[in-house]
DNA sequence: CGGTCGGTTGAAACTGATCAACAAGGGTGG
DNA sequence: CCACCCTTGTTGATCAGTTTCAACCGACCG
């Protein structure tokens, strides 16, 4: 995978010295699978991106708009000496790539298997001339992502470990419910290290944190990368510092 | 035009200490490009609002949409207890409270004394609906809404106090440069309570960094609350941590 | 002139970071 | 099939940057 732990912090040590490296994400054409009645749809592309391989990369040229269809996706910013800062977990259904300058502002990385549709700016463009409706979801969705982004911001200034940890945790299980499922049982299939970069901790602290929260009943840790809340109530009500 | 009494609502403390409503709110704050002839001028009543003195509360009504002509505001959100994150400072130009629910997600107030053009929502609907491109502009400007949050973040998570304090600088000097004056010579209206909000750190914490930079030979400390950049290049390079 | 407010500075405390060791998979090659 | 290694996660001990608590100063104000 890409950076790691042992780039948190420390600004004397900077293991991994190159912020934005050349490769090109490994993006497999595949055939649309459902076309629906979005006017988007028709001038994009399916791929499948294998796990922690870049789609694109911080300061690569800017080309296309992405929605991530099927599994989840980070997209983070790095600092000159390697530290990073995930500034987003995508899931199906959301776009990414916008960028209005000519270059991408960050790197977007598959956390699992992921299946992404791919849209080449310049149609989008020419799309979004023709279905003004378009341009309003656009910027919803733009909005929504910004909202986000301050409730994070919050977080990152102002929570501690255990107010962090478990907002994210509320983050997962508010998705769930979201798609109907059992918003008490989360599926986390980032790692440590990427919980960490997310949330402004070290991959020590989130576990230590994480270790806490289970001894003292809040969560249950199962396999397969799964955290059952005992309480989601309890749980954003930590969040929020009760 | 006189104040209007919705921007006169309680006087609002640098640090509420006191819980605020659990209801969300959904605020945009987004700087715009030219304020020349614009069709949304011509719904707009002008407001002067006076120092540390809200526009409006988080949690509140969403029924107008303002734009920024003269002074600075803050926009900033809140935890139960307290705690008190700022999310942006606006200057001449931007706009803020567009929301996308129908109360406001955070609380905007006066920096300094300021001078707001107000518009009602539902106005602004409507003359959005009459000129698409409004909307396409709309949508620019909260993408770079959301990519300035993104920076904010990479800050508030993995940036130290010295990095901090001089990413606030090197923000301020960039205004400065795009308005044509001089970058190096920076006017700080805002307290250090407001700084240490915004960078997620303590009011010692910025005064002890701001002394350190003064004593190092980096900055200036003027009367007035100005500040001298002995070299803003050095600044931002320290931002970033070089 | 006393009081408050914003800012600065000092000392101690604390949260989270750093350094380090180890355990549990999971994959690979012999 | 198993030994080995590499990665990920956990836990312990110590360290350090920032916070907390506290005192002080100067400016402003009634």
């Amino acid at each position: 995978m890409a950076p790691s732990a042992a780039m948190h912090a420390a600004p004397t040590l900077a293991r991994p010295p190159m912020p934005f490296p050349a490769a090109m994400a490994r993006v497999l054409p595949f055939p649309s699978s459902r076309p629906e009645a979005d006017p988007l749809d028709a001038i994009a592309t399916t791929s499948v991106v294998d796990r922690d391989i870049a789609i694109f990369h911080q300061g690569g040229s800017a080309d296309a708009l992405f929605r991530l269809v099927d599994g989840v996706v980070r997209i983070h910013k790095l600092l000159p000496d390697g530290r990073r800062q995930i500034v987003g977990f995508l899931q199906a259904g959301d776009f990414f790539g916008l960028a209005f300058g000519d270059t991408y502002l960050y790197t977007a990385e598959a956390v699992t298997v992921a299946t992404v549709r791919r849209m080449s700016r310049s149609r989008v463009d020419a799309v979004m001339d023709e279905h003004p409706a378009l341009r309003q979801r656009l910027l919803v969705v733009t909005a929504e992502e910004l909202i986000a982004a301050q409730d994070q911001m919050l977080l990152l200034g102002r929570k501690n470990a255990v107010e962090k940890i478990c907002s994210f945790l509320t983050m997962l299980s508010r998705r769930r419910a979201r798609q109907g499922k059992d918003p008490a049982r989360l599926h986390v299939p980032m790692s440590r290290a990427d919980i960490a970069d997310y949330l402004g901790l070290t991959i020590e602290t989130v576990s230590r944190t994480i270790t806490k929260l289970k001894t003292a009943g809040t969560i249950r840790l199962l396999d397969g990368n799964k955290i059952a809340l005992c309480d989601p109530e309890t749980v954003a009500s930590l969040a929020e510092g009760a």
